[in-house]
DNA sequence: CGGCCACTTGTCCACCAGGACAATAGGCAA
DNA sequence: TTGCCTATTGTCCTGGTGGACAAGTGGCCG
């Protein structure tokens, strides 16, 4: 069972976190209380109100200071821009303190799979505006594909800026085959490494991106 | 118990499928399938491998079918460009076909709450997207100092694909110091790697760069 | 002058990235 | 059946990368 450590200066939610999770520990959270280092695989909840000024450095400084632990940001006025801030600081989670039990304990099964937590909100807005300016991808049109498919989905995440590490988590295979892939890949495509693919393939217009990608 | 309806054409991830729910049905989907529009409330996956052309188009055609039924598509060779498309279209969740039972779960959870599920991968990649241009106008923090004229210097070079001991030579100074600008640069830009950086630098309009490059 | 900043370089070290040898299994076509 | 292709994984090894300690120089400003 993971241990949950409300990090908060006021008590007046602590009985409704306390329905979600009966053994929640809670700790006012001054700057210096975060030497207190929670073990690893717990899961931070840190309360911010408006007497917060910047939550995401808040949530920066935390982070380093408890490596291994994921940390979720109640909010007392929850908006779109801050949870935006919060999360780019590598907050898991971001939502309304008054969240209800139920979405608490969603948010950590969440969590526990890898995931993040955005409210339907914020995840709505992000939708629309990624959507408007990355613009639809021209498929069902895919021909001539030079890159087999397992290579095609290795080249985009590399596109996209991830590690070996990563892809092979993505898809389910070691980072050996991952490997193999690339350097397939890069054969192919006649690029040195990773990064010259990903200008490579930045760089291509759409249509031209799904010519050689599956 | 919400009503768990998987829609597929083949039947190789159903034992899967039902270790999560046990009491799902499954049905094949064809186009006039649709019709048998289940009892709203009910939760529809749908699986899609790469026959189905558009998934978008087939999730607005069945939310268009069965109003109040949540749809999660589950895809067989999952990708960002996809995960956004179906979205957009009204999908409640998209992840892959060969997701573990616990996660479905979790996904039922969520969407039970009114969330929409996203995979890490495919959240990360909105997050940094839109961060980089509407999130920072609106969140003050004007700390986004540009670069000094070295520092940029290294930077585009690496934007170009050069490796640090090309830039060594080509700026005159030793590799250790290309990597002490390179550091700072991670740090003022918050990108973890060179690779980020190049698609952070390569995916900025002109007048974008030019506010922080010298 | 003292402090700050940009630029420079050093060592040590953990980790990541790719190439060079491999090998095995399944699908598919001649 | 044989051969090709794709996908997968293995080990060994070299070189690139980035952080964590530092530390020395020169310029500019209050």
């Amino acid at each position: 069972m993971k241990r949950h450590i409300f990090l908060t200066r006021r008590e007046v939610h602590l009985p409704e976190w306390r329905t979600a999770f009966p053994a929640m520990e809670a700790r006012p959270h001054a700057a210096a209380d975060e030497r207190l280092a929670p073990p690893g695989g717990a899961l931070l909840w840190l309360h911010v109100d408006n007497n917060v000024k910047n939550p995401e450095a808040l949530v920066e400084s935390i982070r380093k200071a408890t490596p291994g632990c994921a940390v979720v940001v109640l909010s007392n006025v929850p908006h779109d821009d801050e949870g935006l801030a919060v999360l780019e600081a590598g907050a898991a989670g971001y939502t309304g303190a008054l969240a209800v039990a139920a979405v608490l304990r969603n948010i950590e099964a969440v969590i526990a799979n890898g995931g993040l937590w955005v409210g339907p909100d914020l995840l709505q807005r992000l939708l629309v505006a990624l959507g408007r300016h990355a613009g639809r991808s021209a498929r069902g049109a895919a021909r001539l594909d030079r890159l087999s498919p397992r290579e095609s989905e290795v080249a985009r995440a590399v596109a996209a800026g991830a590690t070996n590490k990563e892809i092979a988590r993505k898809l389910a295979i070691t980072e050996r085959t991952v490997k193999a892939h690339l350097s397939q890949v890069f054969a192919i495509l006649k690029v040195r490494d990773r990064l010259q693919l990903a200008i490579y393939l930045n760089g291509l217009p759409k249509e031209a991106q799904s010519r050689i990608l599956h």
